[in-house]
DNA sequence: TGAGATCAACGAAAATCTTCGTAATCGGTT
DNA sequence: AACCGATTACGAAGATTTTCGTTGATCTCA
Protein backbone atom coordinates (compact mmCIF):
# COMPACT_ATOMS: atom_id res chain seq x y z
CA UNK A 1 0.00 0.00 0.00
CA UNK A 2 1.94 3.42 -1.26
CA UNK A 3 1.81 5.91 0.67
CA UNK A 4 3.20 8.50 -2.38
CA UNK A 5 0.87 11.07 -2.99
CA UNK A 6 -0.96 11.45 -6.12
CA UNK A 7 1.37 12.14 -9.08
CA UNK A 8 0.96 15.13 -10.85
CA UNK A 9 0.32 15.25 -14.95
CA UNK A 10 3.83 15.76 -15.56
CA UNK A 11 4.86 13.49 -13.26
CA UNK A 12 2.76 10.82 -14.98
CA UNK A 13 3.92 11.55 -17.96
CA UNK A 14 7.03 10.18 -16.91
CA UNK A 15 6.21 7.91 -15.06
CA UNK A 16 4.25 6.78 -18.82
CA UNK A 17 7.74 6.46 -19.97
CA UNK A 18 9.06 4.30 -17.28
CA UNK A 19 6.14 1.56 -17.43
CA UNK A 20 6.88 1.43 -21.10
CA UNK A 21 10.54 1.27 -21.03
CA UNK A 22 11.74 0.20 -17.63
CA UNK A 23 14.03 1.80 -15.62
CA UNK A 24 16.14 4.64 -17.71
CA UNK A 25 18.46 7.28 -17.71
CA UNK A 26 17.37 10.67 -17.79
CA UNK A 27 18.15 11.19 -21.21
CA UNK A 28 16.15 8.13 -22.35
CA UNK A 29 13.27 9.78 -20.30
CA UNK A 30 14.01 13.30 -21.93
CA UNK A 31 14.04 12.04 -25.61
CA UNK A 32 11.09 10.31 -25.22
CA UNK A 33 9.29 13.01 -23.63
CA UNK A 34 10.31 15.41 -26.22
CA UNK A 35 8.53 13.46 -29.34
CA UNK A 36 5.33 14.63 -27.25
CA UNK A 37 6.06 18.14 -26.47
CA UNK A 38 8.68 20.62 -26.11
CA UNK A 39 10.91 20.37 -23.05
CA UNK A 40 14.36 20.91 -21.36
CA UNK A 41 16.71 18.03 -20.49
CA UNK A 42 17.44 19.94 -16.90
CA UNK A 43 13.40 19.66 -16.62
CA UNK A 44 13.53 16.26 -16.68
CA UNK A 45 16.03 16.01 -14.14
CA UNK A 46 14.74 18.45 -11.25
CA UNK A 47 11.27 16.19 -12.14
CA UNK A 48 13.37 12.98 -11.26
CA UNK A 49 15.02 14.10 -9.00
CA UNK A 50 11.50 16.05 -6.91
CA UNK A 51 9.95 12.63 -7.69
CA UNK A 52 12.91 10.34 -6.35
CA UNK A 53 12.39 12.73 -3.05
CA UNK A 54 8.28 11.86 -2.59
CA UNK A 55 9.04 8.51 -3.54
CA UNK A 56 7.60 8.07 -6.90
CA UNK A 57 10.60 6.95 -8.30
CA UNK A 58 13.80 4.93 -7.26
CA UNK A 59 17.11 5.68 -8.23
CA UNK A 60 20.38 3.58 -9.28
CA UNK A 61 23.16 6.06 -8.37
CA UNK A 62 26.02 4.10 -8.47
CA UNK A 63 26.94 4.79 -11.82
CA UNK A 64 27.61 7.92 -12.89
CA UNK A 65 24.46 8.17 -15.08
CA UNK A 66 21.94 7.46 -12.89
CA UNK A 67 19.03 4.87 -13.49
CA UNK A 68 15.41 5.80 -12.50
CA UNK A 69 12.65 3.52 -12.12
CA UNK A 70 9.36 3.38 -11.25
CA UNK A 71 8.98 2.89 -7.50
CA UNK A 72 5.22 1.72 -7.91
CA UNK A 73 3.73 -0.72 -10.51
CA UNK A 74 1.18 0.97 -13.40
CA UNK A 75 -1.40 -1.18 -11.69
CA UNK A 76 -0.78 0.08 -8.29
CA UNK A 77 -0.61 4.15 -9.79
CA UNK A 78 -4.28 2.92 -11.67
CA UNK A 79 -5.35 1.35 -8.06
CA UNK A 80 -4.43 4.96 -5.97
CA UNK A 81 -5.59 7.40 -8.60
CA UNK A 82 -8.94 5.72 -9.12
CA UNK A 83 -9.53 5.19 -5.71
CA UNK A 84 -8.29 8.83 -5.06
CA UNK A 85 -11.16 9.78 -7.96
CA UNK A 86 -13.61 7.59 -6.89
CA UNK A 87 -14.07 9.23 -3.18
CA UNK A 88 -13.37 13.20 -3.83
CA UNK A 89 -15.90 12.66 -7.46
CA UNK A 90 -18.34 9.89 -7.30
CA UNK A 91 -18.90 9.84 -3.64
CA UNK A 92 -17.40 6.52 -3.59
CA UNK A 93 -19.51 4.43 -5.54
CA UNK A 94 -17.63 1.90 -7.82
CA UNK A 95 -20.88 1.82 -9.58
CA UNK A 96 -21.12 4.84 -10.78
CA UNK A 97 -17.81 4.99 -12.10
CA UNK A 98 -18.04 1.90 -14.01
CA UNK A 99 -21.07 3.41 -15.48
CA UNK A 100 -19.38 6.50 -16.51
CA UNK A 101 -16.55 4.94 -17.55
CA UNK A 102 -18.53 2.70 -19.99
CA UNK A 103 -20.52 5.95 -21.24
CA UNK A 104 -16.85 6.91 -22.52
CA UNK A 105 -17.65 4.00 -25.52
CA UNK A 106 -13.97 3.63 -25.94
CA UNK A 107 -14.45 -0.31 -25.45
CA UNK A 108 -15.02 -3.11 -27.96
CA UNK A 109 -17.33 -5.86 -27.71
CA UNK A 110 -14.19 -8.21 -27.01
CA UNK A 111 -13.62 -6.02 -23.98
CA UNK A 112 -17.17 -5.50 -22.91
CA UNK A 113 -17.30 -9.50 -22.97
CA UNK A 114 -13.84 -9.54 -20.53
CA UNK A 115 -15.57 -7.50 -18.29
CA UNK A 116 -18.80 -9.62 -17.84
CA UNK A 117 -16.61 -12.30 -17.21
CA UNK A 118 -14.90 -10.16 -14.24
CA UNK A 119 -18.54 -9.89 -13.05
CA UNK A 120 -19.83 -13.47 -13.08
CA UNK A 121 -16.38 -14.43 -11.32
CA UNK A 122 -16.89 -12.08 -8.94
CA UNK A 123 -20.24 -12.76 -8.40
CA UNK A 124 -19.38 -16.14 -8.29
CA UNK A 125 -17.11 -15.47 -5.06
CA UNK A 126 -19.50 -13.88 -3.30
CA UNK A 127 -22.59 -15.77 -2.53
CA UNK B 1 -19.27 20.11 -23.79
CA UNK B 2 -17.61 21.74 -21.36
CA UNK B 3 -14.47 22.72 -21.70
CA UNK B 4 -13.67 24.09 -18.14
CA UNK B 5 -10.11 23.06 -16.91
CA UNK B 6 -10.35 20.11 -14.33
CA UNK B 7 -11.31 21.03 -11.23
CA UNK B 8 -8.82 21.10 -8.15
CA UNK B 9 -9.47 18.61 -4.93
CA UNK B 10 -10.46 22.19 -2.91
CA UNK B 11 -12.67 23.31 -5.74
CA UNK B 12 -14.09 19.94 -6.23
CA UNK B 13 -15.14 20.00 -2.16
CA UNK B 14 -17.15 23.11 -3.10
CA UNK B 15 -18.92 21.62 -6.36
CA UNK B 16 -19.94 18.26 -4.34
CA UNK B 17 -21.58 20.75 -1.78
CA UNK B 18 -23.34 22.64 -5.03
CA UNK B 19 -24.48 19.43 -6.59
CA UNK B 20 -26.32 18.31 -3.32
CA UNK B 21 -27.40 21.21 -2.16
CA UNK B 22 -28.26 23.27 -5.23
CA UNK B 23 -27.26 27.08 -5.71
CA UNK B 24 -26.29 28.25 -2.60
CA UNK B 25 -24.37 31.48 -1.10
CA UNK B 26 -20.96 31.31 -0.17
CA UNK B 27 -22.33 31.24 3.66
CA UNK B 28 -23.81 27.95 2.70
CA UNK B 29 -21.34 26.55 1.04
CA UNK B 30 -18.81 27.82 3.88
CA UNK B 31 -21.12 26.10 6.65
CA UNK B 32 -20.93 22.56 4.72
CA UNK B 33 -17.42 22.46 4.28
CA UNK B 34 -16.78 23.51 7.99
CA UNK B 35 -18.16 20.48 8.87
CA UNK B 36 -15.12 18.54 7.15
CA UNK B 37 -12.52 20.43 8.19
CA UNK B 38 -11.42 23.82 9.16
CA UNK B 39 -11.46 26.52 6.66
CA UNK B 40 -12.17 30.44 6.46
CA UNK B 41 -15.60 32.36 5.38
CA UNK B 42 -13.30 34.34 2.93
CA UNK B 43 -11.23 31.44 1.90
CA UNK B 44 -14.23 29.76 0.58
CA UNK B 45 -15.35 33.26 -1.15
CA UNK B 46 -12.36 33.58 -2.66
CA UNK B 47 -12.49 30.25 -4.19
CA UNK B 48 -15.79 30.73 -5.53
CA UNK B 49 -14.51 33.82 -6.97
CA UNK B 50 -11.63 32.04 -8.89
CA UNK B 51 -13.90 29.12 -9.87
CA UNK B 52 -16.41 31.73 -11.64
CA UNK B 53 -13.34 33.01 -13.34
CA UNK B 54 -12.84 29.48 -14.72
CA UNK B 55 -15.72 29.14 -15.07
CA UNK B 56 -16.25 26.21 -13.29
CA UNK B 57 -19.35 28.13 -11.52
CA UNK B 58 -22.01 30.51 -12.52
CA UNK B 59 -22.49 33.84 -10.45
CA UNK B 60 -26.19 35.34 -10.04
CA UNK B 61 -25.17 38.90 -8.16
CA UNK B 62 -28.81 40.23 -8.55
CA UNK B 63 -29.02 40.03 -4.73
CA UNK B 64 -26.77 41.43 -2.45
CA UNK B 65 -26.00 37.98 -0.92
CA UNK B 66 -24.89 36.11 -4.56
CA UNK B 67 -26.05 32.75 -5.39
CA UNK B 68 -23.33 30.35 -6.43
CA UNK B 69 -24.14 27.51 -9.21
CA UNK B 70 -22.50 24.41 -10.51
CA UNK B 71 -21.97 25.40 -13.97
CA UNK B 72 -21.89 21.72 -15.33
CA UNK B 73 -23.51 18.35 -13.69
CA UNK B 74 -21.86 16.36 -11.61
CA UNK B 75 -22.47 13.73 -14.50
CA UNK B 76 -20.56 16.55 -16.82
CA UNK B 77 -17.46 16.76 -14.48
CA UNK B 78 -17.70 13.33 -13.49
CA UNK B 79 -17.01 12.15 -17.63
CA UNK B 80 -14.29 15.19 -18.04
CA UNK B 81 -12.49 13.89 -15.23
CA UNK B 82 -12.47 10.01 -15.75
CA UNK B 83 -11.79 10.98 -19.77
CA UNK B 84 -8.72 12.73 -18.42
CA UNK B 85 -7.70 9.74 -16.02
CA UNK B 86 -8.43 7.39 -19.05
CA UNK B 87 -6.18 9.08 -20.94
CA UNK B 88 -3.29 9.97 -18.35
CA UNK B 89 -2.80 7.13 -16.62
CA UNK B 90 -4.62 4.18 -18.36
CA UNK B 91 -3.29 4.70 -21.98
CA UNK B 92 -7.08 5.78 -23.21
CA UNK B 93 -8.17 1.96 -22.25
CA UNK B 94 -11.33 1.95 -21.04
CA UNK B 95 -11.13 -1.61 -20.55
CA UNK B 96 -8.81 -1.55 -17.61
CA UNK B 97 -9.91 1.12 -16.19
CA UNK B 98 -13.23 -0.83 -15.62
CA UNK B 99 -11.40 -3.69 -14.56
CA UNK B 100 -9.38 -1.86 -11.84
CA UNK B 101 -12.41 -0.21 -10.80
CA UNK B 102 -13.81 -3.34 -10.14
CA UNK B 103 -11.29 -4.38 -8.13
CA UNK B 104 -11.89 -1.95 -5.65
CA UNK B 105 -14.43 -4.36 -4.65
CA UNK B 106 -16.98 -1.65 -3.89
CA UNK B 107 -19.60 -2.77 -5.56
CA UNK B 108 -22.66 -5.41 -4.28
CA UNK B 109 -24.06 -8.15 -6.38
CA UNK B 110 -26.67 -5.45 -6.66
CA UNK B 111 -24.64 -3.36 -8.52
CA UNK B 112 -22.71 -5.70 -10.50
CA UNK B 113 -26.33 -7.08 -12.16
CA UNK B 114 -26.47 -3.45 -13.12
CA UNK B 115 -23.23 -2.70 -15.02
CA UNK B 116 -23.88 -6.41 -16.57
CA UNK B 117 -27.38 -5.19 -17.65
CA UNK B 118 -25.79 -2.27 -18.96
CA UNK B 119 -22.88 -3.77 -20.92
CA UNK B 120 -25.47 -6.34 -22.26
CA UNK B 121 -27.64 -3.10 -23.91
CA UNK B 122 -24.67 -1.33 -25.19
CA UNK B 123 -23.47 -4.86 -26.85
CA UNK B 124 -27.22 -5.22 -27.74
CA UNK B 125 -26.92 -1.97 -29.74
CA UNK B 126 -23.47 -2.28 -31.22
CA UNK B 127 -23.74 -4.89 -34.42
C1' DT C 1 46.83 15.39 -20.86
C1' DG C 2 43.71 18.51 -22.06
C1' DA C 3 39.43 19.91 -24.92
C1' DG C 4 34.91 18.97 -25.57
C1' DA C 5 30.85 16.50 -24.38
C1' DT C 6 27.78 14.71 -20.81
C1' DC C 7 25.89 14.70 -16.49
C1' DA C 8 24.01 15.95 -11.74
C1' DA C 9 23.27 19.66 -8.47
C1' DC C 10 21.61 24.03 -7.29
C1' DG C 11 18.94 27.92 -7.32
C1' DA C 12 15.59 30.61 -9.07
C1' DA C 13 11.64 32.20 -11.76
C1' DA C 14 6.93 31.87 -13.39
C1' DA C 15 2.51 29.80 -12.86
C1' DT C 16 -0.99 27.83 -10.08
C1' DC C 17 -3.23 26.58 -5.72
C1' DT C 18 -4.74 27.50 -1.09
C1' DT C 19 -5.30 30.32 2.56
C1' DC C 20 -6.84 34.38 4.89
C1' DG C 21 -6.55 39.45 6.78
C1' DT C 22 -8.17 43.87 5.86
C1' DA C 23 -10.97 47.21 3.76
C1' DA C 24 -14.96 48.74 1.51
C1' DT C 25 -19.95 48.23 0.86
C1' DC C 26 -24.60 47.33 1.71
C1' DG C 27 -28.97 46.43 4.62
C1' DG C 28 -31.47 46.69 8.37
C1' DT C 29 -32.23 48.72 13.19
C1' DT C 30 -32.42 52.00 16.32
C1' DA D 1 -28.99 59.58 10.29
C1' DA D 2 -25.68 56.55 12.58
C1' DC D 3 -24.37 52.14 13.85
C1' DC D 4 -23.81 47.00 13.49
C1' DG D 5 -23.59 42.80 11.30
C1' DA D 6 -23.07 40.44 7.03
C1' DT D 7 -21.15 40.37 2.53
C1' DT D 8 -18.04 41.16 -1.26
C1' DA D 9 -13.54 42.83 -3.10
C1' DC D 10 -8.64 43.20 -2.91
C1' DG D 11 -4.27 41.86 -2.19
C1' DA D 12 -0.88 39.18 -0.48
C1' DA D 13 1.57 35.25 1.58
C1' DG D 14 2.97 30.51 1.63
C1' DA D 15 2.98 26.10 -0.75
C1' DT D 16 3.33 23.45 -4.82
C1' DT D 17 4.20 22.71 -9.72
C1' DT D 18 6.72 23.36 -13.82
C1' DT D 19 10.33 25.26 -16.10
C1' DC D 20 15.23 26.01 -17.11
C1' DG D 21 20.09 28.47 -16.80
C1' DT D 22 24.38 28.03 -14.75
C1' DT D 23 27.99 25.70 -12.52
C1' DG D 24 31.02 22.25 -11.43
C1' DA D 25 32.22 17.42 -11.78
C1' DT D 26 33.21 13.42 -14.67
C1' DC D 27 34.04 10.96 -18.72
C1' DT D 28 36.03 10.26 -23.52
C1' DC D 29 39.30 10.33 -26.89
C1' DA D 30 42.52 12.53 -29.83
Amino acid sequence: MPSTPRPTDAELAILRVLWDRGPSTVRQVFEVLLEERELGYTTVLKMLQIMDEKGLVRRDGSDRTHIFTARHTQSQTQQHMLTDLLDKAFGGSAKSLVMQALATRRASREELDEIRKLIDQAEGGKP
